[in-house]
Order: C-alpha cells, then structure tokens, then sequence
DNA sequence: GCATATAAGTCAATAACACTGACTTATTAT
DNA sequence: ATAATAAGTCAGTGTTATTGACTTATATGC
C-alpha cells in the first residue's frame, strides 16, 4: 500500500506537504481549539451550563433574528439536541423569542441584556487569548491564519462566516 | 459598563482589534474545527468508535512509547474516560501496552500494524483537507496559520506540538 | 377550500464522552 | 518498612448528542 501522500497532486511548485507538516496541522488545530474552548468552560459551569449553550448564545448574539432552523444550520445539530439547550436559555431570560410578522411559522430569536451580559463574560476571556495571538504573530500571520481556516470550511458553509472589520491592513 | 475591548492594550502601531475581528476568528476556528473533525467521524462510527478513539490512536501514533500519564497529560481527560477508550482499542488489537524495562510500573504503547492502518484510514480524508487549504493559502499564508494557531495554545502545552518538517520554505 | 409542505416543539429511549470518588495492585523510592 | 507513583477498576452521575415518532400552527399550491 502506498502510504506516501497519495492526496497532493505534484503540481507546478507548490508546496510540498510532508506526513510531518500534516501532523503538525493537526495537533496545532487540537491543542488550540482544546485551550480555545476550555477558556468559557470554566464561567459555563458556574451558570450550569456546557459549551453547547455558549455556542447558542453566540450564534443568536452574532445573528439577532435568526431562526431556529437557522440556528441549527449553523450547529449542524438536531432539533432535540438544541431544544434542551434553547428552552434552558429562554426559561433563565437569557434569549427571546418573537414570532415573525412575515411568517408566523418562524420563531425569531435575539438575546436579552442578560443575555448579551452574559455572551460578553464568556467570550472577554477568548477575546483575551486571540488577540493575544494576533498580537504576537503579526498581522500577516493573521491574514494568512485567516486564509488557511477559511480554507478548511466546508465550502456550503463558507458563506456563515461573518466578515472581519480589518482585512489584510498592513 | 465599558464595553470596547478592555484586552487590547493600543500600542505602537499594532494592529486595531475590533469586535468583527474577534467574533471573525471565533466563528473560524469554530467551522474550520468543526468540519475537520467531522471529516473522520463518518469512518469511526464504521467501528463503532467515536472521537475519543481516534485521538488515541492519533497521539500514540505519533508518540510511540508513550505511557499512559503522558497520554493524559495530553489529553487532558481523567484516567478513567481514558480507559474505557483504550481498553477498546487494546481488546481489538489496534493499540499493545508493554512494560516498560526501566520502571516497570510504566506501560508503553504503541499501535499495532492494524492500528496504523486505521490512523492512516482515518487521516487521510483530514490531510486532504489540509492541503487543500494549504495550497490554496500560498506558503506564507500557512506560517502565517501556524503562528496564530500556536499563539492560542496554553504556553505550558506548547512543547507538545510535534515540529513542522517544512518551515517558511519558499 | 383542501391537501401538502414547512417551522417549531415535544416525548421517549439510547449512546458517547466526560466527570467525581473510592479503591486495589504493582513497583519504585526514601 | 513506609510512602509515593503508575496503572487499573468499580460505581454513580451529567452533558451533549443521537434516532424515531408525533403534535401544533402556519403557509402554499392547486
């Protein structure tokens, strides 16, 4: 069985992609992602709540009126799984929802002040750490952090990423 | 309350930080993650096996001999989460614990030929992913990548990422 | 108007993954 | 001999997610 790299087609002068430089992508994306997130997890437990419940307050924070199935787009999640964690943070006061005026179908959704209070206290700490990072790798760093993550998103959901204020400012 | 980022100390001429840039990387790591990681999940549910496994087989993988508080440690998970992955794993013959000479309390693992060839299955469609960033990205794009990414990790976890076999190469 | 599709919500059962706490067994170090 | 370390185990719990089946309300196509 060839084990060499059978997925990059050797092409013009790219890059070569070694087994070594996967590797390290891939632990870099681990431990990140693991710090990353386990920066929130301490407040969530103070609230009783998990990471699942942060992600809901982000997404409806970062997309006031969104709606449900909206929602669960973007978290790629069933109904049932986002339901408990939803009704938590509508019965604690933390999201609203108003039925659309369009179509009384949908429920659309924001964050309350408590809400919004709470989605800062999580992400302050997270805020903290990236820029941080972007501080010390410089802002081509960031540019190309950006490209590379960009990258890696499935192609059907590049669209859900919100724009960033400064793009390539030197 | 002051909301503008109190974690931004505005130095020399470093780069603004604004709310889109933060909430920008937030979303990134969160989809770039997410799909990554989704990409071996099909396969593992094939085995019966989940993420937890795969991280297992990953970092004995790639640190062969390793013992299991130093899997742990990397980890980050309790022993006893740990053990009903890698009983899995043992009892199915990916993975072989043997003592350790020196200190024979130690057991050192390593994957067996059917281990490595399910880490293999299992990276495979993730190192396609990468390089498909990667090239798309440009080199500089990828240092770039890999600075942000290791300014994220835990300075204390750093050590752990393996080196990189290429570095700012052309 | 009626059939159908869509958006949302709900009930029940299950599983993966993680946790705490308490304890045992080897083996090493003091 | 005693204490500390490495590993393994048993029991109970909680979060996050799943599948499957179903209800309710509203919208749309004919």
């Amino acid at each position: 069985m060839d084990e060499r790299a059978p997925w990059i087609p050797p092409q013009a002068d790219a890059l070569v992609l070694r087994d070594d430089d996967l590797r390290h992508a891939m632990e870099l994306l681990f431990f990140a992602y693991r710090d990353f997130t386990g920066e929130a997890d301490a407040v969530l437990s103070e609230y009783g709540m998990g990471r699942a419940h942060h992600r809901a307050i982000y997404f409806i924070g970062a997309n006031t009126g969104i709606s449900v199935s909206e929602l669960l787009a973007i978290l790629n999640i069933t109904k049932q799984s986002l339901n408990r964690v939803l009704s938590t943070l509508i019965d604690e006061g933390y999201v609203v929802q108003e039925t659309d005026d369009g179509d009384r179908r949908r429920r659309l959704m924001h964050l309350t002040p408590k809400g919004r209070e709470l989605e800062h206290l999580l992400t302050r700490r997270q805020s903290g750490r990236i820029a941080g990072a972007y501080r010390d790798a410089g802002p081509e760093a960031v540019e190309g952090f950006r490209r590379v993550l960009f990258g890696l998103i499935n192609e059907e959901d590049r669209h859900r990423v919100s724009p960033a204020a400064s793009r390539g400012g030197a």
